[in-house]
DNA sequence: CAGTGTATTGGGAGCGCTCCCAAGACCGGG
DNA sequence: CCCGGTCTTGGGAGCGCTCCCAATACACTG
């Protein structure tokens, strides 16, 4: 048997508050919101009222007569597998999660399929009366940021999508990250240092390839561009970048892969090749994931704060509901740190 | 500025499709809601008028008269860093996000805090009305599950907490998949079989432990405890029990982790000593995560279906909270797969 | 043809809250 | 002592929806 219905589910209300204080519902509401038009002595009996029922505002019925909701949502492209691997989602969650903790902000998790299933979304946000959204890992090619904005919904996305970002964003700093990687490597003497790259339309991997070339450039070292291979972030194309790689230069005694997935690949190929990891071949991967760790050797690699980035990104979401008087979107870049192992 | 306040934030409400369709507002509430008893005329009639104005309904609106949310939480314990790493949350959510997907229910994610906090929660899942709550990781003595139970909340655990669970759970099946791995070893001519065990006080590590047992029961082979070594499912908690082994049991020619992570420790352990995986001692961990494709050598390892596990907890709630009738709760117990690779 | 049912419909009465207006209490200046 | 202001306060009027009751329309049955 279902328990028998009950108003509000058994639980106090408003009214009853006010009830129990001995003053009006207008002064409980106000008491509750933190008004500062109420007399101390009300507010404490309001207080007390609250205390002993055990009150706890109808968040529905808030959301109805105040026309927003106290919820956000994190919306997360499903078939972007890269990006919901580890170790970003997770960590991403905790940032937000200790963001809203102190607030009673609701998170709201929105897995968003096909390109058409987004396009209604925007349409379910708005109905479904969020009062702003977190975007992850967009494409720059995403119709969603956009239809957000015309619909007015606040949104803050992580990693610009590329140089002028119009959207408030949240990003590590790529480019230093690989700099300081590349730099890394050239001081310990290494002199022909490649790089795998990660999809370069995915403006973080650009910003990792400007990074390698500036510290390469500040070493005066000579660009080389067969020093370059392309890949994908997976780790199929990291070996094969590394294939490409050793054909091309074979006397090649450093590389900079853009992911950790990809440097796993290179490893391997390495390995097949017999060139000794670090001894004849440095390897430094990004984002310091379970893979680097567990790496054999164990792998040098840059990581990004990607907890603090969702903490940021859930602050910076919250004053764009606040109302922050509207300046251009601001841009937030954090910074990156290298995790030195034996790889290097 | 902030756009000026509208009704419904713009949007159509259900009055307007009503006055459109040339009918009342509750018969299209009716129809909107699937109900049989509207004629199929007055049906097209509504159906079309929603299309042409691109109605939604307020979920506010429709969680403050019905007396529900359409909206189910995911509570992850916070502190619970093992359940919160790879793999299991982003599966874990991947697979509810799919069960969900159909439905309209929404998905709420709550990370709690100590346990303090966890009884607060309580009184909170129940006031911000949501219809259903996914409890993961909990454990034995976690407080919540009972106090949501009280409160008449639909509720479904990841992992009995033991034999006789009386909340609704879904599991994989550690007992099996641990014998399974067993008895792979043995097959391939092991006869000295160690385990590294969880942390005991965890139903499923134990479960994982009678697995093992029973394989070598059922090869006739005979028990022998200083072959079992209890950890805590860590890195360094697997080293230590694995070091342990070593002084006790020499010649073992096999160990068998009750996880990735602790079999990653145990293989450093091995590589000090000078053992070769997997010519001298064959090595099996659990989970089949990242750690385990990356490690080297690849470790076997034991698979559980996690998403599928989410997936399931999904529509068990669902199941609930329509009002499944009353009979004992189920429990589901999903198979696990024996992946072979090269540590074995 | 009256009587009884069945299928379909409209709309009133809330759900618990916020917003806001008007009323009361109180103060000080003229 | 009266008047205009400020500070508090109570409570009406919704928010958009679901639930449910009563009304209507129609089809039978006896």
């Amino acid at each position: 048997m279902a328990a028998a219905r009950v108003r509000n589910g058994g639980r106090p209300t408003l009214e009853e508050v006010a009830a129990r204080a001995g003053v009006g519902r207008g002064t409980a509401s106000r008491v509750i919101n933190g008004s500062p038009r109420v007399s101390e002595a009300t507010r404490e009996a309001v207080e007390a009222a609250v205390a002993e029922l055990g009150y706890v505002p109808n968040r529905a019925a808030r959301a109805l007569a105040g026309n927003r909701t106290d919820a956000i949502a994190l919306v997360v492209p499903e078939p972007e597998t890269r990006f919901f691997a580890e170790p970003y989602f997770s960590a991403i969650v905790r940032g937000v999660g200790a963001a809203l903790a102190d607030t009673d902000m609701q998170l709201l998790l929105t897995l968003a399929g096909n390109d058409r299933e987004r396009r209604r979304l925007a349409q379910y946000l708005t109905a479904h009366r969020v009062d702003g959204v977190l975007l992850v890992a967009v494409h720059a090619d995403d119709p969603l940021p956009e239809l957000l904005e015309q619909l007015g919904m606040p949104c803050v996305i992580s990693g610009a999508r590329h140089a002028n970002e119009p959207l408030a964003s949240v990003d590590s700093d790529n480019f230093d990250g690989a700099r300081a990687a590349v730099e890394h490597l050239i001081t310990r003497g290494r002199r022909s240092v490649a790089t795998i790259t990660g999809r370069l339309e995915v403006y973080g991997a650009q910003r990792r390839l400007d990074g390698y070339r500036a510290a390469l450039a500040a070493a005066g070292l000579p660009p080389d561009e067969r020093l370059i291979a392309p890949a994908d972030f997976t780790e199929e194309g990291g070996a094969r970048a590394m294939r490409e790689l050793l054909a091309r230069r074979p006397h090649l005694d450093a590389v900079f892969a853009a992911s950790d997935v990809m440097a796993a690949g290179a490893r391997q190929v390495l390995r097949e090749a017999d060139r000794r990891i670090p001894e004849d071949v440095a390897l430094i991967g990004f984002d310091d994931s379970v893979v680097a760790r567990h790496m054999h050797p164990a792998l040098t690699s840059v990581r990004q704060p990607i907890e603090e980035m969702g903490r940021r990104m859930a602050q910076l979401l919250l004053e764009e509901i606040a109302g922050r008087v509207g300046e251009e979107r601001p841009t937030v870049v954090l910074p990156t740190e290298l995790v030195v192992r034996d790889s290097s």
